[in-house]
DNA sequence: CGTACTCTTGCATGTTTCTGCGTGCTTCAG
DNA sequence: CTGAAGCACGCAGAAACATGCAAGAGTACG
């Protein structure tokens, strides 16, 4: 008989040393049922040791600070980004936050989709690079790699110039009662200014954020127009959004797959 | 037997290398069928790794413009970059131009080997990102794929408010008697302003754009403090430099291999 | 020592996902 | 305009999966 912290720890020796395994076989060769090592792979997977997939997991492929992230949860933030990108309408001059989800808003965007393109982020205009008829604005400022934005005075007093149709804003909590939220005071001012500076806002948030708080709140849940939830997002969850705010365009992303 | 989500990496890999690829191919290459392929490269596309067409897919091709410049030369302008980077000096603030050369500059930069990095490059501010004793600046202004910089006048009017002790321009042409020459009136109008707003002044230049000619010219030669040469940079065109600007910092950079 | 509790495991059940195939629509080239 | 290739959609079987339940092992406590 062997612990069941043993097994897991051979499991993520095979899925280091081969880069991929399969369910069925890990529990033969560890003699255990199959259920056992599903459990343990769902644990593995939450402590961020392994990536489950359908019939087995296959290594995490690490990266850096913001990169990091950015590779976490491709496919929801994938799906979220899809709905978020139809709040656009064509004309638009769209103000894009940083943040992992709003730049895969902008590897969706079609070329000419938006008007104009206001970023803060680095990210996001690089991923726009090569459209021609979108015109794509960089905000100025000291860059912080771990947001992947540009923040600071230089940031705010540009948003002040600007009045845009849309803005997409990245949230860190979202709560009815305390509105939008980010964990970080300078981003914190950031956004508000973006979201004062807009005529219509737009976020998406992750289940998890959901109902979460962080410490700098930027922004009511009144003052949004458009928010994207996940296919599975908490029904309870959604009843007092809707409560606190009937008037916002509630939208539910398509389920992700992969 | 094979996993789910191998496939799909594989067809990314194979989009990513080769540019495109066929439904058909891969459905015989992957041992599955076409409708498989078809599903997988549904959820890629709208995961935003690939782009679907009629018959297959094709890779995502943003950045392409600037990008494939800056593949070009990498040996020739890392040894021009090296010696640029030695202009640098404890504590001082350097303005970092666009361009392919100045990018390198910013790869070779070690942390806190200046104080304060300013830059009109996304690409540049993205190269120093986990920087933590520099201070990242980013210039704002509409980005430019073609030149990989912000250009502008929020861009202008940012740089007119900043004193840097160096920078680091990038030249399009290089001529004793008509000077430091661009190819782009707007790009022209920045670098006018980078070099104005600096106290010292360095630029690099490869061996073909020594005594070329450009349409804008931004500065004297006068102006300039350091200038890199090649290794193999003609000895005529050294001579009439040194000749027309004896106070110059004139550096040789390490022979290019490869 | 015995009881109650937790944790793990295997099994049975129902659900979801993946895949290939058939049908009919759409796109492309000649 | 027309045929062929590419494609979307729905269906059905198989595999993978989630969940609840009960048995066993280990543990705390009277």
């Amino acid at each position: 008989m062997q612990l069941a912290e043993e097994r897991r720890q051979s499991i993520v020796e095979v899925v280091e040393r081969e880069g991929r395994v399969l369910a069925a076989e890990l529990a033969q060769r560890l003699d255990t049922s199959e259920d056992t090592i599903r459990r343990d792979l769902r644990d593995l997977d939450a402590a961020g040791l392994l990536r489950r997939v359908h019939g087995g997991a296959v290594r995490r492929t690490r990266e850096a600070s913001f990169g990091e992230r950015l590779e976490r949860d491709v496919a929801r933030k994938a799906a979220l980004a899809q709905a978020l990108r139809e709040c656009i309408r064509p004309g638009d001059t769209v103000l894009i936050d940083a943040g992992s989800t709003n730049l895969a808003v902008a590897r969706l965007l079609e070329d000419g989709q938006a008007a104009t393109v206001v970023t803060n982020s680095p990210q996001v205009a690089l991923a726009l690079g090569d459209f021609r008829r979108t015109r794509i604005v960089l905000l100025g400022g000291t860059y912080h790699a771990a947001t992947g934005a540009v923040l600071g005075a230089w940031t705010l007093a540009e948003l002040q110039q600007l009045r845009a149709d849309l803005c997409i804003v990245g949230i860190c909590a979202l709560d009815p009662e305390r509105g939008l939220a980010a964990s970080d005071a300078e981003e914190a001012t950031i956004k508000a200014a973006m979201v004062t500076g807009s005529t219509r806002r737009a976020a998406a948030v992750l289940n998890e954020r959901l109902g979460d708080s962080a410490p700098f709140a930027f922004a009511r849940l009144a003052e949004l127009d458009h928010l994207v939830l996940e296919a599975d997002a908490p029904l309870d969850a959604v009843a007092r959004l809707r409560q606190a705010h009937p008037g916002l365009d509630l939208r539910i992303a398509m389920k992700a797959r992969a």
